[in-house]
DNA sequence: ATATTATTGAGTCAATTTGACACAATGTTA
DNA sequence: TAACATTGTGTCAAATTGACTCAATAATAT
């Protein structure tokens, strides 16, 4: 599809959902970003609200289109409404610059409200295709995140300190890492999310104590050091833990 | 002004914020809420958005019409984007009975998304007074919710869910009690929004090992037993403190 | 082959915090 | 002046935390 065949009129107008996805690779935790087609900013993936679509599958519709991932942790987090957020002049030029009807012109001038939901998703199994909107689409370092449209750096930001209060109450590891991984993983998640160093024994005597690891047979392999067990989630116990409250962890 | 004056062309359409405004008295946690004009539900007290207007402004706007309270904390929690949240049978009754225009009647059939807000103010300084649009105003016992229009039963329960979430993280006793107050008051908030019974000693223990607490001269008196002592938050440390996270209390 | 290196995972232990109590203190009421 | 209800302090064993040490081991260098 392009730009110049949105419908606008199946859409709730001045409304928006925006993804800020998480992903971890390399012990690092990382975000995915489409390229505008300005090719000087870079944005978070999101869309509209169809008008008789629940918020909530129109933010699950949009991670289909730009993820490929069906049924991903999604949490809402915070509405952002400040009337100036989306009327800098850089929209101006960008609009202009693609030729657009009249109709489509006042749709992407108008003030938008954005509704923010972080995603959790699998690193591995995502295959980042740029939508037909965007030029191209990829995942940054939480740390390197480069020039932004509008308020979407404030948006990941606001995210990572969501995720920061929720990692006590929310299954965050489980959906970031695969079926299988060494403590170390798990550890550099809520490093980075807490953004300080936990210290290596303390952080597994803690984690373990909760039994919801289970401690796999097989070694993973490769490096120059000691390999080190793998271990999966028991997510009936996982889930059993924060439904009750699991406290504050670190 | 009268329901039939509303200017809707002012407002972003579709869009609404719904405060839930807790108070404390009596050691128990209260909510005020609106009578609707059928004399049979109670609603939130909610309002639009004017169309230049920030969301945050629009909800201490509304906040400020219904308790003549200025510069109150006030806290964003989540919003509510099920298509039909808003339109059960209801609403059309209720419509139909006001007799309104056309226009009028279109905006308060349209489906609404709201912005749910909180809001912790110092019951003794709220004069409840029903807006024009609404029969009374009254506090409820947070576990004594009347009957409520729409989805407003579980934006209070999300609201109180969120604050338990907040509690370690925001000044939530410091607004909700007024300058002086017993140690026991502060408990009393401490377990109606954790919904558990704390130990006395170890509640004093805790929360003036913080320092946030200032212990006055003064007793409080009156009731057939030891008088408690009045304490005062010191705001600085408070403040100081909420900034750098607390960790979990309780 | 063997030593080196980097990192893992288990263990130790003192200091701190927690949870569950007991008990003395003290306004009001009988 | 005794009874009562509730407050504020004290105690102590158990559990948790923070800061460590050290042996184990997979890959690599010698």
């Amino acid at each position: 599809m392009e730009l110049k065949d949105l419908d606008t009129s199946l859409f709730i107008s001045g409304l928006s959902v925006d993804n800020v996805i998480f992903g971890f690779h390399d012990n690092q935790l990382k975000v995915l970003l489409l390229a505008c087609k300005d090719r000087k900013h870079w944005m978070l993936p999101g869309g509209y609200i169809l008008k008789d679509e629940s918020v909530d599958a129109a933010a699950q519709r949009v991670l289909l289109d730009r993820t490929g991932l069906k049924k991903v942790y999604l949490q809402q987090f915070s509405t952002f409404g400040d009337p100036r957020r989306s009327r800098e002049n850089l929209i101006k030029g960008l609009v202009k610059s693609m030729e657009l009807d009249d109709e489509l012109d006042q749709w992407f001038l108008q003030r938008f409200i954005t509704i923010g939901y972080y995603a959790l998703v699998e690193f591995e199994k995502v295959a980042p295709i740029p939508d037909p909107l965007s030029l191209s689409c990829a995942w940054f370092d939480i740390d390197k995140i480069p020039l932004l449209i509008f308020d979407h750096k404030i948006i990941i930001q606001e995210a990572l300190t969501a995720m920061k209060q929720h990692l006590n109450y929310q299954p965050i590891g489980l959906n970031l890492l695969p079926a299988t991984f060494p403590l170390k993983s798990l550890q550099s998640i809520y490093e980075t999310i807490l953004g300080r160093k936990l210290d290596r024994p303390n952080f597994n005597r803690k984690i373990q104590s909760l039994g919801i690891l289970e401690k796999k047979e097989k070694l993973f392999t490769g490096a120059a050091h000691k390999a080190p067990f793998l271990y999966s989630f028991n997510k009936k116990v996982y889930y059993r833990l924060l439904k009750e409250g699991i406290g504050e962890l670190f």
